[in-house]
DNA sequence: AGCTAATGTTAAGAAATTGTTAAGACTTCT
DNA sequence: AGAAGTCTTAACAATTTCTTAACATTAGCT
């Protein structure tokens, strides 16, 4: 049960408005556009989208310039910026993207490919604002890069055994039943009895006991 | 201190050539001209522009036509087009723009808008191509001249491979996951399995491996 | 203390993923 | 056109990860 996202599309050919906005607000998204840099700047006063879809390529004020200026106030930090960009293009715009822009469509632009990247983006979103560092202690974890530091260090962990930790992690102090761990780690798949001993037992050899602990009958722990 | 850029002008209406080398050249730009769509593409053999400004509208081959041509050719991609549209002209700009073009200025020309726009948009070739100088440790990488460094040597990539290592070497530390590869090297299209990991040990094979890691089961990553 | 169910530990081998190579199709250069 | 370089694929090798099974140990109970 989540709110609609919104999402606003700069562009100055009218034509290209009008196939975004109707393929996305068939996929339930709140739409507003502006034709130039100037009106999207003048709309994020009363609108604050989820989302920015902006043209690189526009008369007078072109995405990036938007897209930068967007991006020194910090109140519009949250916003996400996809550019749309003509294909001969190539990823250098990357580089400038990093900048500011979380990711970019080239035209010509499919209905099917623009929804998915659309979602797919507003899911890490979502996702990167509830929890993806979780620092406890001398244990810190970093989901997007996947990579856990202990003692300052970069210690490996398979995927498995990374996934089960950060998940264990999300919540310190709670008790996870292995019939929780199970099908948040191992989905559908049946494994044997043994088999998330066999994984506590690897995470402990790397991070030390002392955080993940045992409830017998029930479950593990991490704990502070 | 920047070198001259070079414009090749294609229009079969010898006053508007003249016009526009006059105007140009004043400016202190290198200035090539062609009076047909096939005589600019051979053109192209020998003197490689960084701008070509291209009339839409010429007998036999127009404007367009030649635009898509040269995109075909990778080695071309960073050249940047301009076309030149009368404004009664209703090829859209948008035909324009999908085939390739990166601005565009209509007929009458103006020569101070002309000369201002052609600045703007090589102003900002450079730009992109300037900040984009990555050094890490013994590997410095130089991507307006798509060159690599290795021990201050000179070490040859193929363009995958560049492209492969720079956008790796854009976030170091951080592990970029085989989608995100695939979406930003190889855009949209579809490539096998390995293709990924074949392009890589060529990398390694040239800088050695010990800065990209693999983490099995998500990416890669480059590290310092 | 002794019993017992639950968990810990290990090593082996299955399963999954990545590495390596060479061949062939394409491009680009001369 | 021919040569040289690039990119992709497919087959197979190597490596890492995951699971299992056998057995050991422990915590919690009476």
């Amino acid at each position: 049960m989540k709110e609609k996202s919104r999402i606003l599309l700069v562009d100055d050919e009218k034509d290209i408005l009008e196939f975004l906005s109707y393929n996305l607000r068939k996929e339930g998204f709140e739409i507003e556009t502006a034709n130039n840099g100037k009106t999207a700047l003048s709309k994020l006063s009363k609108f604050i989208p989820d989302l920015i879809i902006l043209d690189v390529m526009m008369p007078e004020m072109d995405g990036i310039e938007v897209c930068e200026k967007i991006r020194e106030e910090e109140k519009f930090d949250d916003i996400l910026i996809i550019f749309l960009t003509a294909r001969s293009e190539d990823y250098s715009e990357l580089a400038g993207f990093s900048a500011g822009a979380d990711d970019y469509i080239t035209k010509p632009i499919k209905p099917k490919l623009l929804v998915s990247r659309v979602n797919a983006i507003l899911k890490r979103k979502r996702k990167k604002s509830n929890f993806s560092n979780i620092k406890i202690g001398e244990i810190q974890i970093d989901k997007i890069n996947h990579k856990l530091l202990y003692l300052d260090k970069e210690v490996h962990l398979a995927k498995k055994e990374f996934n089960l930790l950060y998940y264990l992690m999300t919540v310190p102090g709670k008790v996870f039943t292995r019939e929780e761990i199970i099908l948040n780690i191992w989905k559908d798949s049946v494994v044997g009895d043994r088999t998330i001993d066999v994984h506590i037992r690897k995470i402990r050899e790397k991070i030390g006991s002392k955080h993940i602990k045992t409830i017998k009958g029930i479950g593990y722990k991490f704990d502070i």
